[in-house]
DNA sequence: GGGCAATGCACAATCGTTTGTGCTCTGTCC
DNA sequence: GGACAGAGCACAAACGATTGTGCATTGCCC
């Protein structure tokens, strides 16, 4: 089913009939009789138009690419749904990209998706380094960073108010009266393991007390990350009484190892995290955590996203507001904007008095 | 960047730039020296062919659409996963979308990824009709259902096996002596929910009890509905002493109402159900449940798919057998076929002996 | 009735590839 | 030296849409 055959049967002009398809038939001065004729035809015929022959035209493919490291992630999966309903009513698809947590992945990913003509990616960068995105940026397919962010990134990103959220989560901690924390950081170079660190510091400072770098372990936002990392800090400091994660599943693993070695939550050791889980509340452990709002992060990026398209917005407005007055110099762009969205705290039981 | 720029830096054709490009030099007899100088122009101005013309050209779009029901839901987000990662290899990307539980957002959908020229698709249907994607297939457009199967389907599915799962998790309950078992079903019509609920009666049977309507409750599969059939139930049968959910969700909805009632589990009444929970052992009532091996179901769909497309599979062979010989007569296509992943069962303290 | 505006539509170029075919050389052999 | 084979490449037609422009026809007015 081409346009030519709906043309040939309704007996005009292939360009006709594409206006007529098109809404154009006014401007065009397309009568009436026509568009109908034209209309009834392409419905008969069941025709729909081929997206890829009016991407060529038009050099709009309608595309939008999204890459998160791990799509079977909770996380990234809410953030990949909300992109896909947030663009959908524009006209855009999502093209799916799973980085399975390695750079290497992801820049082949990337270029791959810049084949296939997406307008705009999406990303949440696995590593330490995000050459290649920016790289793509200027060469003028716009980015849009999420979760992951780096210092200096030059990008748009969209993050959780992680500063904030730290301090909250680390006051629990500290009213409660720990001054010997442990941290199971996730990624070290990536913005939101130093925002977060810096975040608890700060509040640690307030209370007067430091955090040691020996009470920072792990690197990585995983399981396998929380419960090594809690073994090694625990091997470290006996004396520990609490645990800040920075992610919901380091904590997993954090519980797991304090099980293991037979430390009671919160008896001998508290634990507080980022991210919470589902069906918290039925857990024999109910973490205090800082909630991301991921789906107002997902779809705060698609706002960013669909306005560096200059396309409007997807009706919630872009209600964030870009924070840092500019990053590091280089160029004025609007393109090294903060996004922030607040973060809210719910305390559990797993927060107790330091009994040691 | 255009193959014209790359061919005129380069000093040649169009089409000689394409074919040295395309490892057709030898074919076409283009010259060592030629081709070299291409791919260097090439990589000097980081050429990438354009995928929309490219597609328009060759009538292969190189695009795999996937529907699910709730991306953000890690059953379906792992299969979307693994279409991603297995068609990835042979070139595609998969384009995604969300059908938020609604067959006409469904519908819709797979029209818009019609329209992208996808080359098959993969759908985890919602509702208890799909004569969309069966009109779909018989126009050409290769479709392959996951999980939500109907009867008589007409198309290529891919299910665990259901019946067996669902005999070895009621053999659980009836062997510890339960025989008043309330069912929070799934969907219905769904070949799943039918499936299953067949398992255990067929189970029951054996055991010489019957499973009657009054004991069957909940429409779909999600917490909400679970927790409403649990209330539904103990009102109909208070002497209910076991339940069996068609799904973890609705497990979790079964919880929380048993836990609002003031039973315990499994003191007062056993719970099993479909489906793991990634840190099930960190509840505080650790289920007994057939695990799906999701990741299989994944792989093994996306074989399906490209053999449809008439590809090598992406390296695992495709280890299922198809069972059912053949399905309402209908044409003998490949496509009455229907494959089975096995499930494991996965015992735990969420079973005791009925105690009333 | 001739001029002019408005109406209604078709022609053809274009987007960036791929690919069948045909043209021009160069060298070899008789 | 002319025929001929082969090597090496260019031409041009697709693929299926969009869109600027130009060509008819009609109606109206003076």
């Amino acid at each position: 089913m081409t346009l030519k055959n709906v043309a040939e049967r309704a007996g005009v002009s292939v360009s006709t009939a594409s206006r007529a398809l098109n809404g154009q038939a006014r401007k065009y001065r397309i009568s009436r009789t026509t568009e109908k004729a034209v209309r009834k035809v392409a419905d008969d015929l069941g025709f729909q138009a081929s997206q890829v022959a009016r991407s060529l035209r038009l050099k709009r493919s309608g595309l939008i690419g999204v890459i998160v490291p791990d799509v079977s992630n909770p996380f990234f999966a809410s953030i990949a749904r909300q992109v896909s309903l947030g663009v959908e009513a524009s006209g855009f698809s999502v093209l799916l990209g799973d980085s399975r947590e390695e750079t290497a992945i992801e820049q082949r990913l990337a270029r791959q998706l810049r084949a296939k003509q997406v307008e705009a990616l999406l990303v949440c960068p696995v590593g330490v380094s995000c050459d290649h995105l920016i790289q793509l940026d200027r060469a003028g397919l716009p980015v849009v960073v999420v979760d992951r962010v780096f210092e200096g990134i030059e990008l748009p990103c969209v993050t959780s108010d992680n500063l904030q959220a730290a301090r909250e989560l680390a006051e629990v901690l500290i009213r409660a009266g720990h001054r010997r924390i442990g941290v199971l950081s996730g990624v070290r170079e990536s913005l939101p393991a130093k925002t977060r660190l810096q975040g608890l510091r700060t509040a640690a400072e307030q209370a007067g007390f430091t955090i040691g770098p020996s009470y920072v372990a792990g690197d990585a936002f995983t399981e396998q990350s929380g419960y090594d990392a809690t073994q090694e800090l625990l091997d470290r400091h006996p004396d520990l009484t609490a645990i800040f994660a920075m992610c919901n599943p380091a904590a997993i693993g954090a519980i797991r190892a304090l099980h293991e070695r037979g430390y009671t939550i919160p008896g001998d050791c508290s634990v507080v995290a980022f991210d919470d889980h589902p069906s918290a509340d039925l857990m024999k452990t109910p973490l205090t955590v800082a909630v991301q709002d991921i789906s107002r992060l997902g779809r705060l990026a698609t706002d960013v996203l669909l306005e560096r398209l200059d396309l409007q917005p997807t009706g919630h407005q872009v209600d964030a507001t870009a924070s840092s007055p500019s990053v590091q110099g280089v160029t004025a762009r609007s393109n090294s904007d903060r996004w922030q969205v607040p973060t809210t705290l719910l305390k559990r039981a797993s927060v107790a008095e330091p009994c040691r």
